[in-house]
DNA sequence: TTTCAATATTTAACATGTTAAGTAGTTTTG
DNA sequence: CAAAACTACTTAACATGTTAAATATTGAAA
């Protein structure tokens, strides 16, 4: 039997996603940021520094995006890049200080917005649905 | 306080995507389609015809990707493109026979890696997370 | 140590996402 | 009825997604 298009859970996490980031584009806009370039800001504001593998893993963007993303942000100063001494392969990237402005200019809008999804949502069903999404995602690691 | 970059909605709801897509994309591009076309495709087979508001609706993708999208499906004849009398402005579509046997080609290895799925998350956690995923969507009409 | 395989990143090429502007046709207003 | 507002779609421009190939470096094997 065919899986019906409304019902189907690709889809579903798609529309999901998108009715949440429509409550951020505009305040990434403000900044002018993308939400993957704001991604990356804000794993390197947790951890910095971290090689773009790291990076790439954690921001779960691709390689070759990445590549561009960087080139973007560094050119703005918001983050800076640099060598690995014993492996010249690897680049190091950290957070820059402008870039650490963003995020606490970004951040208190951005908590607003996740604390009314939140609320609007259901405080245990959103613990319960990023559980189940977590499950989902354990699923790739079997 | 700062949302960890782990748990965080739109994160999860991408990641979640990404495991699951992960999974189909191999069959689709044996068959030479993308997630997208094949979204297009399978609406279309659902009903047709549709225009292309609907159409972009239905499949969710933006009205300029669909532009782009119908006219390459339609140079391989997956799909057929038709004006609507009274109405200049609108483009109606429909699946067309190579389309239809496309989609018999597609649908049965889909429904397998659905069932998959759904067998290793648990038949009850899978409609849980529809249901929230669901009721994350419809935040947006409100 | 030289060669080969593996790793980290980049580049390339093309599809799609995203926002803004453009075009043509249609409906509403005055 | 004519101008203005609206609608459906397209085009444009640039960022990102995606796969494959290229580069440079490192590590392992002969």
């Amino acid at each position: 039997m065919l899986q019906s298009t409304r019902r189907s859970l690709p889809m579903s996490l798609l529309r999901a996603r998108e009715v949440v980031m429509a409550q951020f584009r505009p305040i990434l806009a403000q900044h002018g940021v993308s939400e993957q370039q704001w991604r990356v800001i804000r794993v390197l504001g947790e951890q910095s520094p971290l090689d773009a593998t790291e990076l790439a893993e954690r921001a779960s963007i691709l390689a070759p995006s990445l590549t561009r993303i960087i080139k973007a942000l560094e050119e703005r100063k918001l983050i800076t890049r640099g060598k690995v001494e014993g492996d010249g392969r690897r680049v190091m990237l950290s957070i820059a200080p402008k870039g650490q402005v963003l995020i606490s200019e970004v951040s208190p809008e951005s908590s607003a917005i996740y604390d009314d999804v939140q609320r609007r949502i259901g405080h245990e069903r959103y613990e319960q649905l990023l559980d189940l999404l977590e499950g989902l995602i354990d699923l790739e690691k079997k």
